[in-house]
Formats: structure tokens, sequence, C-alpha cells
DNA sequence: TTTTATTTTTAGATTTGCCTAAAAATATAT
DNA sequence: ATATATTTTTAGGCAAATCTAAAAATAAAA
């Protein structure tokens, strides 16, 4: 079993290795977990111990397969609390990170896969960012955007959306909007915010209180 | 702040003080708590420092006023889990337990304030135990039991239910019980473990399924 | 009321995760 | 290529929470 801590060094590689490509130095992950490079480099030893990291010496660190799979899965937990407290405590996504960050630290498989059923299995978190399955598996890989901030011609297709009311599900059936669908901007009107796209070969006008609330991945 | 350690001793003072009455030993908080007499002293020290336990040499301690909102405050979270867990996760209530010990550590008000909201504020857990306010007050003060845990001739008032599903609303509505509604125990048949009661005048027979679900407060 | 047993505390060690300060390795600049 | 700067590691320490073993206080028994 991992302690906080652990976990918490785990997540920021594979973070920084996404962001920044494979290995990670140690003073870019003291800067992200908030300590001194010192206190990294004993904790890369450990983990490196426990074979989750592989380091070494003055050449920063990566993460094994199975430290790979362990972030994944600490990572699910922390975005599918996320949507929890979005959807059903009615945070605002802005706030979500902090409890989230505890969140993710409870130890229970159970719990974790139950919580997903709960939330109706999301694939995306409130943020955008794609919500890894239980194996630790990402079948969406890149982070989504919502529709209000894609650019001018740029395109993408529908991976998702944050409302799970009733009206707004009607709404997206209204327009034949669903998972897949394609999108692309002709305007933005930065006076109301509202955006002009092409969706099904026609023209549709969206505020943006419903263009916030579905989420693109660029293609 | 207080850590996870200190959380566990507060929580575990109150409830043997409850138990066993005002003053704890620290024999029995070390077996409680599954440490050894020398740490408890220790810890001991520390809380009585920040004025959250009473303590003298040899005499056995006692929560402060402070020290007992605190150890309340976390059984609330912990209680509130449970039903969590129960009704909407469907664990079932004897593995709530463990799972709730990690959750109840969370620290954020709100986050345990609108969870108490989404569950509409239930007075009591899945054991049938109260659950503190959010000012760390139990208006119902003694554990409740599930009907079919009394004797016969023995009576009390319903002061909750398990289930949360229409279903069994309905099913309490067509006997016209409710919060506060007397029931005296006639007759247990062990048979088939159904119990015949008296309700409003009547009597009624009840299966174990449904004796198990109602709680009830012995007067 | 002594003696014996139990409980509780103290003293000193250990582990985890962090720290500072100095040394070693690597990278950058003149 | 050598000097300078930066990064990383080592060495030694500290606080929290635990432990064992021994001492001190309290309780129970002869």
């Amino acid at each position: 079993m991992l302690t906080q801590s652990e976990e918490n060094y785990l997540k920021a590689v594979y973070s920084l290795s996404e962001e920044f490509g494979e290995s990670v130095s140690t003073n870019l992950l003291a800067d992200k977990i908030e300590t001194k490079p010192s206190s990294v480099t004993d904790m890369i030893k450990k983990l490196s111990e426990k074979d989750l990291i592989s380091y070494q010496k003055y050449q920063g660190c990566t993460l094994t397969a199975e430290g790979k799979k362990k972030a994944l899965l600490i990572i699910r937990k922390h975005r599918l609390w996320e949507v929890f407290l979005v959807e059903k405590l009615k945070f605002g996504w802005e706030e979500v990170h902090e409890v989230a960050e505890q969140l993710e630290h409870i130890q229970s498989v159970k719990l974790t896969n139950q919580l997903d059923d709960f939330l109706d299995n999301p694939k995306i978190d409130p943020h955008g960012d794609p919500i890894p399955d239980r194996n630790g598996v990402l079948s969406v890989s890149k982070k989504s955007v919502s529709l209000s901030e894609l650019e001018i011609k740029e395109k993408g297709v529908v991976v998702g959306v944050e409302d799970g009311s009733l009206d707004f599900f009607n709404f997206l059936n209204r327009y034949e909007i669903g998972l897949g669908t394609e999108i692309s901007v002709i305007e933005k009107f930065s006076f109301d915010k509202s955006i002009l796209v092409e969706i099904n070969n026609k023209e549709v006008s969206f505020s943006s209180l419903v263009s916030n609330k579905i989420f693109i991945q660029i293609q």
C-alpha cells in the first residue's frame, strides 16, 4: 500500500511527463510538489526501490508500467470525485480540485467503481479531462475543451456535456447533438459571447451558457 | 488543523466515555486505537496541550467542550458517509465502516454540508446511530435499533427507515407509519422471522425484510 | 500493612517525510 | 578548454507517531 505522499509523487511524475515528455527532472518535480529537491531525491529512491519509477542518478526519472497504472488509477479517482462534487453536490467546477486532492487517496476499489456507476460512467471530468477506466486505461487520451474555447474555423467532435439535467438533454436532442457529433465554428460574437456553429449541415447559434457545457475534442 | 491520528483519538475518547462514563483510562484507549499505552500517553499530552482533552497523570482523561465538538463533527462525517455508501452506492450496511473511517477525515465543511443536503438531512445512519447536526449537536441522543431487534412487549417510536425507495415509502404510508409512530411488539415468529406488532391500535404482521428497515427508539 | 500485581509514564529508538548546508555532477558561458 | 552557474545528490537533523524496556505510581491481595 502506498502512502499519500507516494501517491502524490506518482501523479506528479505522470502529469509532468505528459506535459514535457518522458524524463522528469528533480527540480521540476520539486516545484510541482512544492518541496525541496533533496526531498524529491529521497522519494524517487524509495519509489524506484518499489519498481514504480525507473531512475538513474542525475538523469531524471520515468514511471514504470506498474507506476503508470497506479498513477492513472489515482487520477481516475480524482476525476470521478470531481464529477460527483459538481453534478451531485453542486460545487462550481473551479472549486472542486482541493477536495478531490483529498478524496483521491481513499482506498477502496469497490467505492471507486460503485461511484463510477452511480455517476453513469462519465468519460470526462468537469474540466474536460478524460477519466481512465477501472484498469487505468485512457480510451480518450486528449484533453477536451468547451465549445466556447474553440476559435473560428476550428472543428471537432463532441465528447461530453457538463450538465446532467433533462432540460439540457432535450435541448441537445432538438439539435441532434450527441457523442461524436461534428461541430465547426463559423463565427464568434464577443458582444454577447454567443457562437455560430455548423452542425449536421445546419447553422446554429448558441449562447455561452450552452457552449460552456459542450465538450469538444479538436481534430 | 488536526492530523488523522489526533482525530482518531478524539473520536475514541468520545465513544469510550459514552460507553463507560466520564474518565477514560490509558489502557482502554490503547485497546480501542490498537496501539501501545505509551503511545497513548504521548498523544494525550499533545491533545491536552491543545486544550481538546483534560488530563492529569495517572487519572485518565476527558474531552473538553472544544474536544467534544470536534469529535462530534468527525462522527457526523463518518455517519453521513455511511448513509451515502448504503443509500447511493448500494453498499451493505455491514461493509461501510472501513471506508467511512477514511472518508471521515476529509476536510471541507462545504463538502459535509452539501452531502448532508444531498442525502436529505438524514437523522440516523445505517446502523441506527444518530447523526450530529452541523454544529456538532446530537438532537436524538440514543442509539436506535431496527424493529426486528425488539423483544416481545417492548415498545418504542419510529425514528427512521433505511430504504429510500418509493415502493417502501408507499408501503409505510399504507400502514400510516411515519416518524414518531408508536409500535409495540406482540409476538415474534422464529420460523420465518416475522413479527406481529400493534400500530395505531391495529395488529399487523411484518416480514423480516420490513422489520430490518424500520428504526425504533425504545422508551 | 506490607507485598504483589497492574497501570501508567518515562527514556531512548525507529520510520516517514521533510529540512538545510555542503559536496558532487552536469550544463553553460567566456 | 577552463571557469562559472545550475542541478542533483549526500550527509546530518528534525518532528510526528509509533515502538520496547524500564521506572514510577496506583490498585489489589495476602
